[in-house]
DNA sequence: TCTCGATATATCGAGCCGATACATCGGAGC
DNA sequence: GCTCCGATGTATCGGCTCGATATATCGAGA
């Protein structure tokens, strides 16, 4: 289990660090937090969710002494809620502090971001700067490809190629207007780079300086 | 085999209409036609090639006369060259004429595009306004879900759905322009809306009209 | 009461990817 | 001429993931 992704294991355990939950809450929850980024189905979420316990991340809080209904077969199947262990949460800090190459792949990108609210800003340039390059990268690879195939494809599929790119393009655009806001909300205290493994803060959400992301004003009704 | 999508029996299908290829070509075509709609591996291609030669699709033109190395071990693995036999262009014929819902979904919808040039107009509106529709009910369930959760998330994430959001909606825009094209360009003859399988016309692309799409201009160099 | 949809857990077949292995060929460098 | 290396080329395997499906409860409404 998470050998590819471990996308899963990292929003399962950030979801959770808020508050415990039940496998369906958690697919509801999961699929709204990562937008259109990406979408996971219960035949990928229970077998994660049964890993993750073998691992020792999370702990079954069965409430046999709540209301079970138990009419049915012996196995009696009641709510299964979920809720992170010590070592879950430490997991999920050290999954929050990487920023190697892998965060800013396609798959890994997205719940990186969607928990920027809780990732040191030093964590947050990097990634954000290496998804942007990563970007580029593939850009430049989509405009010579086009540039070469031109007269190769009729007109439609030139145009799906065209609009390709300028979802890329657009994705660019998106990172530089975040890198800038980011610089702007640079205060002179740079953020504590600590490797510490949660020793002195008990606070559940330790942000003490607000992120502020860009576009204050949703835009459109 | 092409089960459940389909989508790349269909794209190996329209590339060999133009001209055999052999599978190392096959892939680098087939990501360059898709754009960044979709990419295949080989672990994915050389299977369903067999595939569609047992169908009957698709015909080795085994070179065994051109040039063989063969100074390796028996099996000697030289080039295999696929070519469309005359019921795989049937088929492929078939799966332009499709306009059911399955052709807007979000696997499909990229390949049918990319061989729009080969497709009937009235196929393409149907296909074209489809999708719309369709995105613009993902759309409805976004914007309600943002708008319930804007309170639970942190500001990265909500700025992740905001994106995502307007993601889809640029697309809904994108597909706006090119359904006004359509209609601009309907010429006073409807394109002949024929059932049957593929009968006096011989030529290979049937494109009587040129359909023209939109942004003439490529805009950026 | 009976149906229907939402809630809730779980499994299975099959598609698909990434990695890998094997083999050839053309060119760069020496 | 020689070797190394990257591109060309075919093929397979492990395993992650999805869509479909089965089962069961619950609240709302006909």
């Amino acid at each position: 289990m998470s050998r590819r992704s471990g996308v899963l294991e990292f929003a399962v355990l950030g979801l959770l660090h808020d508050a415990p939950m039940h496998g369906y809450e958690l697919r509801k929850r999961l699929n709204v937090l990562l937008g259109s980024f990406r979408a996971f189905s219960y035949g990928t979420l229970y077998p994660c969710l049964k890993s993750l316990v073998a691992q020792g991340f999370l702990v079954e809080d069965n409430p046999d002494t709540e209301y079970v209904p138990a009419t049915a077969l012996n196995g009696k199947r009641s709510k299964i809620v979920y809720r992170l262990s010590a070592e879950g949460k430490q997991r999920f800090e050290e999954l929050l502090a990487d920023s190697g190459p892998d965060a800013w792949e396609d798959e890994h990108f997205g719940v990186h971001f969607a928990f920027f609210g809780q990732t040191d800003r030093a964590v947050r340039m990097r990634v954000l700067e290496g998804r942007r390059s990563r970007l580029e990268e593939r850009l430049e690879r989509m405009r010579s490809s086009i540039a070469r195939t031109r007269e190769r494809f009729d007109d439609y599929t030139l145009e799906l190629q065209r609009h390709g790119l300028e979802s890329v393009e657009r994705e660019v655009r998106w990172l530089n207007e975040l890198i800038e806001t980011e610089r702007a909300n640079r205060t002179g205290r740079p953020a504590a780079g600590d490797t510490s493994t949660s020793d002195g803060r008990g606070q559940e959400a330790g942000s003490s300086d607000p992120p502020r992301p860009p576009h204050d004003r949703p835009g459109r009704s």
